[in-house]
DNA sequence: ATGTCAACTTGACACGGTGTCAAGTTCAGT
DNA sequence: ACTGAACTTGACACCGTGTCAAGTTGACAT
């Protein structure tokens, strides 16, 4: 840790991320190395491997944006109800923040298992986050019957997914707020039982 | 069109969907030429580019598949509730048969734009078959208040995305039946007025 | 002042996949 | 027997990733 060299890798990591902050479609080793200030060959000095950089740089995003903290009023919330729309709007916008990394760290998830496992582990992180809304409303007995909590976990899961929310905002020109506010109604009718 | 050589034609494009149908990763030029029996550059004498192949293979497909016979009793239904079930279920069972494809196509949209096109074009066609069905609830006066009809539509499209159903049959492991019955039910619970 | 060590640089090269080029082969139609 | 189209073999260029070798620079210790 303290023993490694920490501007430059800094420099390294929020260079890839501001370069994939922008959604930009291919992301070469040497356009980072330029962006960052350094030769194509020190990067290498410092990641072996392109999957092990935005493998890293997703951690780094992890601990700079610390999503525990964001997560915490999700966590917190007294009713099903109140925990289920307070996840969706927690993760949902933390989605603009990484959906650049994460569809990255998807193209290259059939070439590298590394970064299709570092791929893997944050959406099975995403979906505990959903079980756990859905293991509230189900303790409330708000869950809808034609679900089971699993499917209602799966389904949710899936509605939050990064492609959809990539869709809904670009394809469909939906605001942030708009996202949020509809995808909240959406998961709403779709999970909690009718009256 | 006649003057074309269908048989070593069509035995190229059959091996292209025969190899993306297994939803293989990367599948090479080589690997079609070989599976097509025929040399590399026999490909590239037929379609000069991946691209091109690729977006040939689409059309075949649509054709092979008779689309639009499958969509008529979409087409016809009476109701628009009707309309909605006929359409979640006519789409959704044609996924399998051309998510390869369309992860190849949405793979390589970054780098062609030709492909980006193609891609778009299938898309667009899903989304307008999302909006008819919209169109006739809101014809019915069924479509939930909370959502104009473009929203609707929108929300219906992503709802029906292919990486959608592929999360949902193989991370999640849904079965075909279950996807449609369970995405019909979510379909009619976001998109239909409340009683 | 000298030596050494780590971080970094320049420049070359191998590899895999796409696409191109040139020169042959095969064979049906005339 | 000749032509032309479909196809073959084999070489090569380009690009991006990853590797290797040899040199520069500068901080720190002695």
């Amino acid at each position: 840790m303290s023993s490694e060299n920490q501007t430059t890798r800094l420099r390294i990591l929020t260079a890839t991320l501001d370069l994939l902050q922008g959604g930009s479609k291919s992301v070469r080793m040497s356009d980072i190395a330029r962006t960052a200030g350094i030769s194509r060959q020190a990067l290498y000095l410092h990641f072996s491997t392109r999957a092990e950089l935005l493998i890293a740089a997703a951690r780094h995003l992890d601990e700079v944006n610390e999503v525990d903290a964001r997560l915490e009023p999700s966590r917190t919330a007294e009713t099903g109800r109140a925990r289920l729309k307070s996840w969706v709007e927690s993760w949902g916008n933390y989605i603009p923040e990484i959906w650049g990394l994460g569809e990255a760290l998807a193209a290259m998830q059939h070439t590298d298992a590394d970064a299709a496992e570092a791929l893997a582990d944050r959406m099975r992180a995403v979906r505990d986050g959903c079980a756990a809304a859905v293991a509230a409303l189900h303790r409330d007995g708000d869950l809808t019957p034609d679900l089971s909590a699993t499917e209602a976990t799966d389904l949710l899961w899936t509605m939050l997914s990064v492609g959809s929310w990539r869709q809904l905002r670009f394809d469909c020109g939906w605001s942030q707020a708009d996202y949020v506010a509809r995808m909240t109604l959406a998961a709403e009718k779709a999970l909690i039982r009718a009256p």
